[in-house]
DNA sequence: AGGTTCCGGGG
DNA sequence: GTGTACGGAACCT
């Protein structure tokens, strides 16, 4: 059978011992899950001098694996490694470092690339978007019974075939928790839960609760008896909407959590997984992730943080800045007061859970545009991608172009390579001209457009492209004015090219969007030309983080000391046509004209 | 100056 | 989950 769906999310499980990827999808009407077992865990080898002669050695310490020669680039150079297979990541990862201090071989690659992300990669597969599934209808496998939890169960016959780029319209619940907190923040042994919020973009707009509120407000409470029922109920919605997307803000660390212990307490399980399986926690380092199986979780607190800068990221605060308008505000230390108040604060409670749920989905739907587009582009899960800071976006957007590249993927650093590289000076930035006190006027403002991207494409500049030491030529080189950095002018760098492919992109979204006559397909070309602009300006940034696999600290002084430079000729350029610049920072200026 | 601890959001 | 993990401000020594 043929079918089309959107997917949603995926994991694996090793059945039989071997892997089997599952796509959690849907498509207009029902949850589909496809199973896919032919997709097999590897990582590379880098041999130290005989690759006939590590091969055997491989064979020899292990078992069950099957060893491929391949031709990969490496940092543009092209290599011989052993592609060596594995019969599920459990081996792999039981059998890596055994692997690596084999006599025979020099160093392995990928082999710390998530199973799951490894086949999004390789198969082409973006979450997200629509996909054409051809496969045989099976009615169980595992825990998953497609009668019982009312999906269909597709096990892949063919790869996955995508159908198009287009974003799709997903159905988005957000939700928030009001707690009995007479003893200031809550503990979930003692305090009960006495209003669960509930806003969709599908017509729900409800506050559960044991109480409710006076007949001449407005009718939105969904009273029941107990909060065991509270509970229920919320679990009942969840599940009867078909949600694709449930929202909340930090809801990682306080609503589910919370509400997975209070359930708990009452013997209920959250179980709002598509195949009815329990909410799982994530450890993610400091943080935990709240996760279901097909059903995307986002925490809009961790979304917000990235997406503008603020002193502070409440709630309220970030509603305001987006919106322009107060929150009705119930301070968090009376909320208990009101709720035992039986009058109009009891009222108003009501309405501030209601504003918060509401605040929370409005948010989600300004926001979750730039991610759905982020999600595209950088082809990870939207749960992941909405958990990731933007330089992870950005690497692991370039661990797929690598792919796509034949570009074997440089190691993440670890242990004392991390060190040394956390040791270093910190990079000088931007040029920056403290402002001149005073009221100006006549001013002019200057930028440059995308600065840093820029430099990094006009002067190659690429760890693959920097040559250390003397140099024959100098004219084949960019040169950087300050530290004698130098970068080979040919051939066209991993990520100069990565930056330039995305640039183009973007130019072209910019001329269709300007051509556009529908609003809400030029709204759209926004949001895609945005997210790449994100992309595109955190390219720069990975280069001076120590952790990232890109990390490169003359990449970075490289393009800051061209940064400088270019401004302070742009700055005396100005200067000689009479403007005079009273303030400067990085990539632009302000300057008076003086006649 | 250099190291260590604390804190964010939520009620 | 092919686990191991933030970043800035405030507060010590």
């Amino acid at each position: 059978m043929e079918k089309n769906v959107v997917i949603l999310d995926i994991d694996y499980v090793t059945y039989e011992n071997k892997p089997v990827i599952r796509l959690f999808s849907k498509d207009k009407d029902k949850n589909i899950v496809l199973l896919d077992d032919s997709f097999e865990p590897y990582l590379y080898v880098a041999p130290k001098d005989n690759v006939k002669k590590c091969q055997e050695q491989i064979l020899d310490t292990l078992e069950g694996v099957h060893i491929e020669e391949v031709i990969k680039k490496d940092f543009q150079v092209e290599k011989t490694f052993l592609k060596v297979t594995f019969l599920n990541p459990q081996e792999l990862a039981k059998n890596r470092d055994a692997l690596r201090d084999l006599d025979q071989v020099d160093h392995i690659r990928e082999h710390d690339i998530p199973f799951y992300r490894r086949y999004l990669i390789d198969r082409d597969v973006i979450p997200m978007t629509e996909v054409k599934a051809c496969g045989e209808k099976i009615d169980s496998f595992l825990n998953l019974d497609s009668k019982k939890h009312d999906l269909e169960i597709i096990k892949l016959t063919k790869p996955l075939e995508r159908v198009g780029d287009d974003l799709q319209d997903f159905r988005i619940l957000s939700f928030d928790l009001e707690v009995r907190n007479p003893h200031g923040m809550p503990n979930s042994e003692v305090d009960e839960i006495i209003m669960i919020g509930v806003a969709s973009n599908f017509g729900i707009n409800q506050v559960i609760s044991t109480k409710t509120n006076s007949e001449d407000r407005d009718d939105f409470v969904n009273q029941v008896a107990s909060e065991k029922e509270m509970i229920e109920t919320f679990i009942d919605i969840v599940k009867k909407s078909n949600v694709d997307i449930i929202v909340g803000y930090n809801s990682d660390n306080f609503d589910f959590p919370y509400l997975k212990d209070r359930a708990k307490s009452h013997g209920i399980d959250l179980d709002l997984g598509m195949d009815d399986s329990n909410i799982k926690f994530i450890r993610r380092g400091f943080a935990n992730a709240a996760s279901f199986k097909g059903l995307i979780h986002v925490d809009l607190y961790l979304v917000m943080r990235r997406y503008m800068t603020l002193e502070r990221y409440t709630l309220e605060r970030v509603y305001y800045e987006l919106f322009g308008e107060e929150k009705v505000d119930v301070p968090g230390e009376h909320i208990w007061e009101y709720w035992d108040s039986d009058s109009t604060q009891l009222d108003d409670l009501f309405d501030y859970s209601l504003d918060d749920v509401v605040s929370t989905l409005k948010i989600a739907q300004q926001t979750l545009p730039l991610n759905l587009e982020l999600t595209r582009i950088v082809g990870q899960p939207l749960f992941d991608l909405s958990r990731m800071a933007t330089g992870q976006q950005a690497e692991w957007f370039l661990v797929k172009e690598a792919y796509f590249d034949n570009e074997v993927v440089p190691n993440k650093p670890g242990g004392s390579n991390f060190t040394i590289r956390a040791a270093e000076e910190d990079n000088e930035g931007g040029y920056v001209k403290e402002p001149e006190i005073g009221l100006h006027e006549n001013l002019v403002q200057f930028d440059f457009r995308s600065l840093y991207p820029s430099i990094i494409i006009s002067k190659n500049i690429s760890p693959d492209m920097l040559v250390v030491g003397d140099v024959e030529n100098r004219e084949d080189y960019n040169i950087s004015p300050e530290h004698d950095l130098k970068f080979k002018k040919n051939p066209k760098g991993f990520i100069p090219s990565v930056i330039s492919k995305i640039l183009n992109e973007r130019f072209k979204i910019k001329k269709a969007m300007k051509a556009s006559v529908d609003p809400t397909e030029k709204k759209t070309l926004d949001v895609q030309q945005q997210a790449i602009k994100r992309l595109a300006n955190t390219m720069y940034g990975i280069y001076g983080f120590p952790r990232f696999r890109w990390y490169s600290y003359e990449c970075a002084k490289a393009i800051t000391s061209w940064g400088r430079q270019y401004i302070k000729r742009a700055m005396k350029k100005a200067e000689d046509y009479g403007f005079y610049a009273i303030y400067a920072d990085t990539d632009g200026f302000y300057a008076k004209y003086k006649k």
